[in-house]
DNA sequence: AACCAGGACACAA
DNA sequence: TTGTGTCATGGT
């Protein structure tokens, strides 16, 4: 693997591996000390270091906004962190996960994303995300090209002409390969909305991701034929933007918090999955029966400003730390 | 080999 | 408002 650009993002108080390995994205696979992974057309290998983040991009760079802005790492996280209500599971929660981040994902990706996500093991949702990036997203930039050297269908002539630029595969090239969930030697961007809408059910569903398929299809659809539209969710407020959200099959509160807080920023979002609501129910109300209602409402109060950083604690905490 | 997973939805009580 | 069945799939 050659990479073309790097530079260093000074940081502190930031864990990469808890930030990329906490279940807010499905793309990210450790080498070593390093991650590689994908942000928008980029394939990125990122490594912790003393100083900060080191990147490094196979694709030449003039600007690294778009990593920044990824990673978020002009966020304080002191302050995040002072913001936190000072009881003991919210303090051993931040004591076992300091530097776990909340990242600023592209808003189809993550919505995509999470609508895969429903009732699956995070492990199952990266092989489903794998699969549909190899066989509909588009090859990234080798090093070996100045440009994308060729489309899914003419794969066949290029590979006899320069076989090092070898991108495509239908399927995974081996059954280690396929068990591990993840090829070494090629990457793909997410495919867009456009795409997945000229899909059929029946090409989703071989993606494994069973009765999610017509979800993220008529998703697709309707973001593509223009009828939805994410860049207009950034103009509303929180309440608007979730109800806005949820007007999408199979898109209800939990998967929408998830959106509005990895993709828009909304930090009052508070996803509540099985993990959370054990980690509320256990950490908080021990032995004692609290109605649905009532968890929810103590959640939505107890937290403070950035009580989807909170929530991304406890939910990594719980997942890690407490079997 | 059961059990469960970063759920949503229609419907019943 | 809270409970139940259904939808697919495969790690653990």
């Amino acid at each position: 693997m050659k990479f073309a650009s790097k530079i260093l993002l000074p940081v502190r108080d930031y864990d990469l591996a808890a930030t990329l390995d906490s279940g807010q994205v499905f793309r990210w696979q450790q080498m070593e000390n390093s991650w590689i992974g994908v942000v928008g057309e980029n394939q990125v290998r990122l490594t912790q270091t003393e100083n900060g983040i080191l990147a490094q991009t196979v694709a030449p760079q003039k600007n690294w906004d778009w990593l920044r802005e990824f990673l978020q790492t002009e966020i304080e996280l002191e302050t995040i962190l002072k913001s936190f209500p000072d009881d003991e599971p919210m303090n051993r929660a931040v004591v076992a996960c300091r530097g776990l981040r909340i990242l600023r994902q592209e808003p189809w990706e993550c919505l995509a994303s999470f609508i895969l996500s429903s009732t699956k093991q995070i492990v199952q949702i990266r092989q489903i995300i794998v699969r549909l990036c190899e066989r509909f997203g588009e090859p990234l930039i080798r090093p070996s090209a100045t440009f994308s050297p060729f489309k899914r269908g003419e794969a066949k002539t290029a590979m006899s002409v320069n076989p090092a630029t070898r991108a495509c595969n239908f399927s995974f090239s081996s059954p280690n390969e396929e068990r591990a969930g993840v090829r070494s030697d090629s990457f793909f961007s997410f495919p867009s909305a456009k795409k997945i809408a000229s899909l059929s059910e029946r090409q989703l569903r071989a993606c494994k991701m069973g009765f999610r398929a017509p979800h993220l299809l008529a998703a697709a659809r309707q973001i593509a034929e223009g009828k939805f539209d994410l860049e207009k969710i950034r103009e509303l407020n929180y309440a608007e933007a979730q109800h806005e959200l949820m007007k999408l099959r199979g898109v209800g509160h939990k998967i929408a918090d998830c959106v509005l807080l990895f993709a828009y920023g909304f930090d009052s979002a508070f996803p509540v999955d099985v993990w959370v609501e054990r980690a509320l129910r256990q950490l908080y109300f021990p032995r004692r029966r609290i109605s649905e209602k009532r968890l929810k409402q103590f959640a939505a109060t107890h937290f403070g400003p950035h009580a989807g950083y909170a929530q991304q604690y406890l939910f990594h905490y719980m997942r890690t730390k407490m079997k």
